[in-house]
DNA sequence: GCTGAAAAAGACTGTTC
DNA sequence: GAACAGTCTTTTTCAGC
């Protein structure tokens, strides 16, 4: 599970067999071998080739939300007027540290962040919003809210 | 697999199961035991009962969106005007279509739908965009393009 | 790099406490 | 419910092509 080795060249079965762990990933060895038309020795190597190179990087459950009382999701912009390291270490720090930040992406252009959190209601929110506005100084915060999930996947078109 | 039998209650220790195989779901019954100190069989039982009330939704592989030509991540910010059933039909239908839409929500507020989008390149989030407005009649778009990944999990805080 | 077989590990079932 | 033991599937290794 090294970080980056080499850029791996994956060929169509590579494809295939990424395409159909992506679906389901836990399918026997026999079973996905059949789907992507070879044989289980084939789709070991391939596999734990893929995994070495970090092509697939990890093997999850997807949970449902709701039943675990996290039925309240958010997308924050984030606008700041302090660029430097120090303010800029303390913001993400504080993101990584709190686990209902599923996701932070630094933008390009007006918006500085995007956050999606994930929060039991909307109190729930409040609480992470004024724990980040004490934690680190922001400008500007602009919370969307989630009405419904059209789509949710982790599956990359291959 | 059914959708949502009932609500179930979560006591403790499906609480560790499922913290377990969020960060690691290939992990073997016996590991799983002994992180939330239990044994075989009651973990076993536990995991096909959330299962089967879908608390566990499915099992897949996260893979590495750099790796597969992917490296472009934007978020879509959609404003519409119209709001008629048949126009969400064709919209919504459209995103569901389209891969490289990874998630979809429907807001509340002023911008009605932020979509998380990804491409190989620019190049790709155009080709993207002008499919999608020659399907559905969108009122405003505003990109926002990710420069650096934070934070990514799918873990829930349980 | 594939095939096929054999060994090792782990998943699943049922019976007992 | 949980422990245990047995069976059966799946993973993993390896020799031969």
């Amino acid at each position: 599970m090294v970080d980056h080795p080499e850029l791996p060249d994956l060929d169509a079965l590579d494809r295939r067999i990424l395409r159909a762990l992506q679906v389901d990933a836990s399918q026997s060895l026999d079973e996905i071998a059949r789907q992507v038309g070879s044989s289980k020795t084939p789709v070991w190597n391939r596999i734990r080739k893929l995994r070495e190179a970090g092509v697939i990087r990890r093997q999850t459950v997807i949970l449902d939300p709701q039943a675990l009382g996290l039925g309240t999701c958010f997308f924050v912009l984030v606008r700041t007027s302090e660029h430097e390291a120090g303010w800029q270490q303390r913001f993400l720090a504080a993101l990584r540290e709190r686990p209902e930040v599923l996701e932070a992406h630094r933008l390009a252009g007006e918006v500085d962040y995007i956050l999606k959190v994930r929060v039991p209601d909307a109190k729930g929110y409040d609480a992470f919003y004024q724990a980040l506005i004490r934690d680190v100084r922001i400008f500007d915060v602009t919370a969307l809210l989630s009405m419904e999930e059209i789509k949710e996947t982790t599956a990359l078109p291959l």
